[in-house]
DNA sequence: TGGGTCAGTGTTTTT
DNA sequence: CACTGACCCA
């Protein structure tokens, strides 16, 4: 017994070593839940792999591809392979856009196609639709932008495609259309098919129960033609399912003939967190983990509070850690150096918690803002996150030496070419410090002062360069100050919404912004439920309020019987198709499963009682776990 | 006028 | 996905 781990170690090694055979090769998918060690798994097989193939690969330039969800999962495995060139290590849509790249052509074809059904749809749409409407007008407006592609698609020499972040240049292709491309080519072209093979024998996927269906699906097809030249192996968790597009039913689409292993060990919860889980993932399927045997107990903790308008929930919040930390021993849940991993469902849930709030919101309601707001590329971001507030932190600190470097770096007044003008460099530097100064000045007396007005100080001072976006509203904020009344003339400059949100954003306190870039880098005591995929915190919170999250696909009220299921999850369970009580309780399984030590959950309602009776029904959590706090 | 049907509406996560 | 409301037909 206390060498069954380490046994199952042996069997999985033994059947992926067994399968990753040139001569003989068999596909896989292994089953790995949540704290199995699936990255350690993954990672083996490639060192696996290497020892056995890796000098003759890197003779024949063949390689191993491995596809991640997530840029951040690719890094850490290209990390713990150091960086082994035998290895091709990027996420689904880097790989399918390599993939696809060196073929305008087709993809030329492929996006005329593409583009003529999606108008067509469109038109079709607009006869049947009522008229004047949103959506109709919308809907022209697509029309419209479609048939411009489609009219240039012919000008266009070379597709483009960047697959981190936004694709608004005329000539590239959005993340769909890469991952449609690839997928249609793999599946309807033997020569794509032999180019795969070819050049990646072996294919490993992680998180493939996320990975997009349409491409699973291709990759599905090329196997079952080519099984004796081409190893696919699956890693994945069915369970852990949490994003739209992956592919439902992706175990029972899984060939018979394939090797199935499984990993039923959980290196990363303690016990009562398991065997939480376990009971939770019970009602979707049979697994069942089991907990290391040197695994603390564990802690788990249901919080139960009643949602009115009032409620001060960071107030609440706090009491919970307190909570926490009495029933734990555990300091660390205590206190203004507490280290907990709070989960919410959306960034604005995370955004008013972390308190930055007054200038995240109005520029996430900028549609077009959002993947820039929440990678920190967005156009006036940067100028704080690299300039200003690099530089506060180190007159915060008095760190001489961080500070010229800010100031050398981006100041007009030392820029390289400056320096070459008539001032002496002397007298250069002498203005660049008195800039300096008056910028920190507005922190005298530890006051924390607008975003605005340290935009204002420094474009007063001309000690950075104002970016373009922030031009209109240094030129409000002056105009207001020179006559006091604004009168209707102003109201011109109101007309535009983008503007009008940066206005509000800067509104916010300085102190704001660096909150909100230790969120957007990860550093943050915050995550989305979604987001947090594949990682693991010792104290987590998970936050359930569905009234303050607004997407739709999930709803907590559901999974713990303060909603009844609607009229369409009854229709879905009998048709045997997944409800979003069985998409919830997978986001829910995620959550929970990220705990190393304890784990409290935080339920805001307006149906306690109706809680309280169905937890009674699940029997997830004792009694003594449930805290009814109001 | 009542019932049935379906378009319209709001909107999150990752790349 | 769930809900609302416009519209059609009996």
């Amino acid at each position: 017994m206390p060498d069954s781990n380490a046994a199952q170690t042996d069997d999985l090694r033994n059947v992926m070593a067994n399968c990753l055979d040139l001569d003989n090769p068999k596909s896989f998918f292994l089953f790995a839940g949540a704290g199995s060690g699936k990255t350690r798994a993954l990672v083996d097989a490639m060192e696996m792999f290497r020892g056995r193939y890796g000098q003759e690969f890197r003779l024949a330039d063949r390689m191993v591809a491995v596809i991640t969800y997530t840029n951040a999962a690719c890094d850490e495995i290209k990390h713990r392979i150091d960086y082994d060139s035998i290895f091709a290590v990027s996420t689904i849509h880097s790989f399918a856009w390599e993939l696809i790249r060196p073929y305008h052509e087709d993809i030329r074809k492929w996006l005329r196609q593409n583009l003529e059904m999606k108008i067509d749809d469109l038109q079709k749409k607009q006869q049947k639709g009522r008229v004047g409407t949103k959506a109709a007008g919308e809907r022209t407006v697509q029309i419209e932008l479609e048939q411009k592609r489609l009219d240039r698609l012919d000008t266009i020499k070379y597709f483009t495609y960047n697959p981190n972040g936004e694709n608004i240049g005329k000539n590239s292709l959005n993340h769909t259309e890469v991952i449609g491309i690839a997928a249609d080519f793999l599946n309807n072209k033997p020569l794509m098919q032999k180019i795969l093979i070819r050049k990646y024998p072996v294919l490993l996927i992680d998180e493939s129960q996320d990975t997009q269906k349409d491409l699973i699906d291709a990759f599905f097809a090329v196997q079952s033609k080519h099984s004796g030249e081409f190893c696919l192996a699956l890693f994945g968790d069915t369970m852990q399912r949490i994003y739209s597009d992956g592919k439902t039913g992706l175990k029972e689409a899984v060939p018979a003939a394939w090797e199935k292993p499984a990993i039923t060990i959980n290196h990363r919860c303690p016990k009562r967190i398991v065997s939480l889980i376990n009971s939770i993932r019970s009602s979707a399927d049979e697994h069942i983990q089991v907990p290391r045997e040197d695994a603390l107990d564990g802690y788990v903790r249901l919080f139960l509070i009643q949602d009115n308008e009032d409620i001060n929930k960071n107030a609440i919040e706090t009491e919970v850690f307190e909570k926490m930390a009495e029933i734990t021993s555990d300091d660390q849940w205590s206190g203004e150096s507490r280290e907990i991993k709070t989960l919410t469902l959306e960034h604005h849930m995370a955004a008013r918690r972390g308190g930055f709030n007054d200038f995240f919101e109005p520029l996430y309601r900028i549609e077009k803002f959002r993947t820039g707001l929440l990678d920190g590329t967005l156009n006036g971001i940067p100028f704080f996150s690299q300039r200003v507030l690099p530089l506060v932190k180190s007159l915060q600190t008095k760190d001489k030496f961080a500070i010229a470097q800010t100031v050398k770096k981006y100041s007009l007044f030392v820029s390289s070419d400056s320096l070459k003008t008539s001032e002496s460099p002397l007298e250069k530097i002498r203005k660049a410090d008195a800039a300096v100064q008056s910028l920190f000045s507005l922190w005298d007396g530890d006051s924390d002062p607008l975003l605005i007005e340290s935009l204002k100080a420094v474009a007063d001072s001309d000690l950075f360069a104002i970016p373009d976006v922030f031009a209109p509203i240094v030129y409000r904020a002056d105009s207001e100050e020179e006559k006091k009344e604004p009168d209707d003339s102003t109201k011109t400059f109101d007309s535009n919404p983008e503007i009008d949100a940066w206005n509000e954003a800067l509104s916010a306190p300085f102190s704001q912004i660096e909150s909100y870039v230790e969120y957007i880098s990860d550093r943050s005591s915050f995550g989305t439920h979604q987001g947090i995929k594949g990682l693991q915190f010792p104290r987590v919170m998970v936050v359930l309020d569905d009234n303050e999250a607004r997407g739709f696909m999930f709803s907590y009220d559901k999974l713990f019987g303060a909603k009844v299921p609607t009229s369409t999850d009854v229709k879905n369970e009998k048709e045997g198709k997944e409800t979003s009580i069985d998409r919830t309780r997978r986001l829910f399984y995620v959550t929970c499963s990220r705990a190393q030590s304890s784990l409290a959950i935080v339920v805001y309602t307006k149906e306690k009682q109706k809680i309280i009776d169905h937890l009674k029904n699940l029997k997830w959590f004792d009694d003594n776990e449930i805290l009814d706090m109001g």
